[in-house]
DNA sequence: CTGTTAGCGCTTTCAA
DNA sequence: TTGAAAGCGCTAACAG
């Protein structure tokens, strides 16, 4: 029988140190309070011991875990990751541990999580959320949230503005002479794609450019891949996508079909999530998401520590990153 | 002020609903125990405050927290997004929450969140852990653990064995008529690169091909597209990848130097992370990560459910996925 | 069926 | 500088 002891607490520790429980407790948390003989007899009886502090126990009592919940859409999308990497070593410099959340972007299950979270976390980062705006400020109310690329006023959020980004990628097309530009968009529920729909829309206005949207239903290589025919309809020669699972199922079905990438045509991607690692290599918007969930975190820390509510609007801008798949008009 | 508003406690409920507090208890948690008129009354009651048991507060008195923990080298490396992905699914059907933990590869890391999830969760996996096997002991004989990839006797492990997959791979190629296999490995410290070697090794040994050896530094897609010059070197029209992002820039590199893939050369990466993601669609090797991240969260709640140890040493097979960067040898 | 009574492991006044 | 006692929110015998 492995794993069945029951960790040692803080009684046991009194005992075989001959104080009591409330001076155990000090020695780790206030030992400033005790006699520096006192605080070594027993941290020698906690090493002894094995002892280690339950975080639960001391929650309850304290109200405060040091525990905050991460929910996120889908793990498993390159864009994720690195923001839940990031989060994660920021919410460890605080010694905070991190639940983390998958709701196959569904509203349904990002509630389910967040109030199976309940009563465990003192805060959460909820990155991308597909709930109500009004949901979100029901549960921002019970408890601090801090949102990842979406746009609630009132709420502490964090956004990436592709806007500069997208600007940039259109610019660039512009000036290679392209003149029909279309826009493969994301799911429609999607701040984002919404954000980078506008962003194209602008700058095409702006620099005179014809602009048609295809619609991916999903953000993947096969959603990508399917709506090339869409495209090639347009009769558009530069693709803007909504991020870059999408641009390389648009690259791959448009070699598929013979089409040159940029000779005949010039695909731009969103989130720089591939790296270099397409063929041609991409032509794509930085992404950023490490550094927002770095931020996210942080921010959430900051709320906590100064249990004052902020209304933050951070932005992170994003710049083209020109690679391989844009080249003059033909 | 927003978030500050302390969560409703079961007292208050019990107090609107007129009845004692393990009534309410029992509400949720033995309704068969109440008459479906207290049980209804107690709902209302509960509904309208928005009351959520606290599952800290359960946990410290049953000494169930229905929270496990996750802990992986490295969040972003694409081999384990999957693996969360399923190990949050399955802790999801059972209530279970998960704490994610992210090391960094290192083994002073793991040890550390390992003791901080201490008391807050009742059994970790860990996957592919840098821990010493002692020291990985130690930790289960404190609470029940899990290993993902990593073979240490006693201790439940789940392994992705990527041998059988393999040795499909070179039967499939000598099948297409290829006599010269190149195998381009990953790096000389890693456990799976050794395996997945010798298995190419032993494989074209049995079916009497010849095989080359080409050194990728990395495991990654610029590695993989240098290797490009080594690989033509040897004359090999058949290559097998040590991961699929070095199979990626392999592609890359062959087409850049107009070399048909699959007219010209056959190539099978490992790992399948790239889905049919790459053009042309890679044949690789499945890698089962997301299976592995499933089974090993099942492993590990009914080892908690049936309160027994088991030495459990379950192999996941992997085979050959067969897309279209194989062909008949030229 | 439902109320009473102890705790779970820890923190935190309040006294001494 | 240390101990005693109350309590965080909930569950679990044990009565009734």
């Amino acid at each position: 029988m492995i794993g069945k002891n029951r960790a040692p607490t803080i009684s046991q520790v009194a005992i075989i140190a001959g104080v009591n429980r409330s001076s155990v407790s000090r020695a780790f948390n206030r030992p400033e309070l005790l006699s520096a003989q006192t605080v070594a007899t027993i941290k020698a009886a906690a090493e002894s011991l094995g002892y280690v502090p339950n975080r639960n126990a001391r929650a309850l009592s304290t109200g405060r875990h040091s525990n905050i919940g991460l929910i996120v859409p889908d793990v498993a999308n390159p864009f994720f990751p690195p923001l839940i990497r990031a989060a994660q070593g920021e919410a460890d410099r605080s010694d905070f541990c991190i639940f983390l959340g998958n709701t196959d972007e569904d509203a349904a299950q990002e509630d389910k999580l967040l109030t199976r979270f309940a009563g465990q976390v003192e805060g959460v980062v909820l990155a991308s959320p597909r709930l109500s705006d009004d949901r979100i400020r029901e549960h921002a109310a019970r408890k601090p949230l801090v949102l990842v690329n979406r746009d609630v006023a009132g709420i502490p959020r964090v956004l990436i503005d592709s806007g500069p980004g997208i600007a940039e990628a259109v610019a660039h097309l512009a000036t290679l002479g392209h003149r029909r530009i279309a826009y493969v968009s994301g799911p429609g529920i999607s701040w984002s794609n919404k954000q980078r729909r506008i962003a194209v829309r602008k700058a095409t206005t702006r620099l005179g450019l014809e602009m048609m949207t295809v619609r991916a239903l999903v953000p993947n290589f096969e959603a990508g891949q399917r709506t090339v025919p869409d495209i090639i309809a347009t009769g558009a020669t530069g693709v803007v996508a909504f991020d870059d699972l999408t641009a390389q199922g648009i690259l791959a079905g448009l070699n598929e079909r013979g089409i040159r990438v940029p000779d005949d045509i010039s695909v731009v991607g969103c989130d720089d999530v591939l790296g270099a690692a397409t063929y041609p290599p991409l032509t794509t918007v930085s992404n950023r998401s490490s550094e927002a969930g770095k931020v996210a975190v942080a921010l959430l820390l900051d709320i906590l520590n100064t249990r004052a509510t902020q209304d933050v609007r951070y932005i992170l801008d994003t710049h083209l990153v020109i690679r391989r798949t844009t080249a003059p008009a033909p």
